[in-house]
DNA sequence: CAAGATTGTGCAATCGATTGCATTTTTACT
DNA sequence: AGTAAAAATGCAATCGATTGCACAATCTTG
């Protein structure tokens, strides 16, 4: 290939071949319209002018893209950024599974400021469908968007009654698993770690309070709304540890990053865990074993997440109605409780 | 908004209007070449019916299309997968710095089987610019389309006489400050685990033999070509130590999640870090902190590195021949080394 | 060998927004 | 009021590939 100059346009191999633009576009489309002769020609054509088809105008006339839409919207937290590792994991099991079905990954970060953040992708044409990571408090505006959009999923809790198609796993479950594991462990003065807002967060300190209360404790769970980075869970905590009377005996965090800021503040205040204080993470991520102690956690299968995503949303862009997935959450063990 | 039936193409907005399509168009787009009052007529009903312009049909006329896309060659490393946190919190702070710019990311993950791989994505017409992570084993490809493509740039190794631009930490010097240390710290017998087709880890290696020449140190450096993922690279590091004579006592790794790998399974063998072999990773991800032990490391600083792709990648967009740059790396120390 | 059945190809409309140029409307000034 | 200048708007071509339909070329078959 490349050994003659490039050919722009299918008008280009039109003339070179001596056929109609029609044919071009036929041969190079494997349709069996045209005769072999005829298409071999034209592709070797193609091949040694080095001809790559303009995406942009076939998408204008085939309605289609060949890209999905990853959005994550940053609502009630601003200074969040994209690299979140869990957001990261997720994206990343999503970039293969899409990739296998010969599509594109067209990831925006998003902060609704606007009411028609999702509107402005969805209308634009510029992707066959979207998956939205995380429904953060923009639940009102997902669902009515999947009121007149099919092909949505969202990754996230499931809420009966919510229009939107999830996939995530049941955070009820999970966050009762991780109180119940708590207790059983001797834990009587729980706290939990996370900002309610987002639905799933709320499912998961639900889950607690139920643990608790099948437990017969009556103590309330105290709640610090940690934002979900790094950066400015780990000051949140240490503030909020200053501030308590005396330190819980368990923590459950409602994601393996928040965690690991607990894990360090709990370090930095000469507290012991899983000795003095026992601590639960959320998600399994890949860097829960590496902490120091490995954290326990609540395991949430992101692989399996991810190929639901994908596959209800093909289902969708073929017009199916698929229905959400909730996965079973399953309790990991390691040494931080 | 959202009151009204939806208006879907510009036509149907100029006819609400009862004016022509080009008027609308100009109104949308702020001309000033349209009265104030007109526009703010059209902008109003635009609004009202939740038009939004179809982005393919722009990109067609325009010839720009708004998305960079970010491009991982998994060239000589078929089971790597996308989600690697190196790959991962690069991307994570590119998508970061383009969203700021107002662009979309495109993101393909591809296996270079076919020379065409990144022709194909260059001549579709689909992204305004390319950015790849890794020259893997590509840089062939990179210097043969970056002679008539400007606008790309490529995170990895510089090397003299490149004809592609790229973006990265002096390698040479990070493997020599690795070494160095291990050397400075007693250690005599060094392993160097990583696969040097890539030219960065190329270099890292060259780095590090060099520091063992300063140090008139002539016992050769065992090589162990360990691929990138972390599930790969466990085992055959594990692998290789049992055919090992004797241990080493100093290992620099080609990343920290190698680094990562080589800690678990070090200590499944009973053998203590830093006390019986000293181990040193590379890029300082957030993870380093959180191995036990934590991890000493050479420090790629990746947010000026992203910042740095996507401030070239504009400058090149617009025409200018930007230079390649160089960082340098930082000698992290904690306690694995 | 002619008429009908089968392919193959060409033609031209189409997708929807943008934009250079022509034309109309408005403003300014004598 | 009349004309020149300036400001708005309309018209129609354009971007490049796809595809329904019409037509031409080839192949069957009686």
């Amino acid at each position: 290939m490349d050994d003659q100059p490039r050919a722009r346009t299918i008008a280009d191999i039109a003339r070179l071949a001596g056929v109609s633009t029609g044919t071009v576009s036929r041969a190079l489309s494997g349709s069996p319209l045209v005769k072999p002769h005829t298409r071999d020609h034209i592709v070797q054509l193609a091949d040694q002018h080095g001809f790559r088809p303009n995406i942009a105008a076939r998408n204008l006339r085939t309605q289609r893209t060949g890209a999905i839409g990853v959005i994550v919207p940053l609502g009630h937290d601003t200074g969040q950024h994209i690299s979140d590792p869990f957001f990261m994991t997720l994206l990343g099991y999503l970039a293969d599974a899409l990739t296998e079905r010969g599509h594109d990954l067209l990831l925006s970060r998003v902060i609704p400021a606007r009411r028609d953040w999702l509107a402005a992708v969805v209308d634009s044409g510029r992707v066959d469908g979207v998956i939205i990571i995380g429904q953060s408090d923009q639940s009102a505006v997902l669902d009515e968007i999947a009121s007149r959009y099919l092909p949505m999923v969202v990754w996230g809790g499931f809420t009966q009654g919510q229009v939107h198609c999830s996939v995530g796993s049941d955070n009820l479950h999970g966050g009762r698993l991780a109180a119940a594991h708590l207790i059983a462990q001797g834990c009587r003065r729980i706290a939990f770690f996370g900002d309610a807002v987002a639905p799933e967060i709320a499912q998961r300190l639900e889950g607690c309070q139920l643990a608790l209360r099948e437990a017969g404790i009556s103590d309330p769970i105290d709640i610090l709304p940690a934002h979900l980075t790094a950066e400015t869970a780990h000051p949140a905590i240490s503030r909020w540890l200053n501030d308590q009377a005396r330190a819980p005996d368990g923590i459950v965090a409602a994601s393996d990053v928040i965690a690991m800021s607990a894990l360090c503040a709990l370090s930095e205040r000469g507290l012991a865990v899983p000795h003095n204080v026992r601590v639960m993470g959320y998600d399994d991520l890949s860097l829960a074993t590496q902490t120091t102690p490995p954290l326990s956690t609540i395991r949430q299968d992101l692989v399996a997440g991810a190929a639901h995503l994908v596959d209800i949303l093909f289902r969708r862009i073929g017009g199916e109605e698929a229905e959400s997935v909730v996965l079973t959450p399953q309790l990991v063990v390691r040494d931080s409780a």
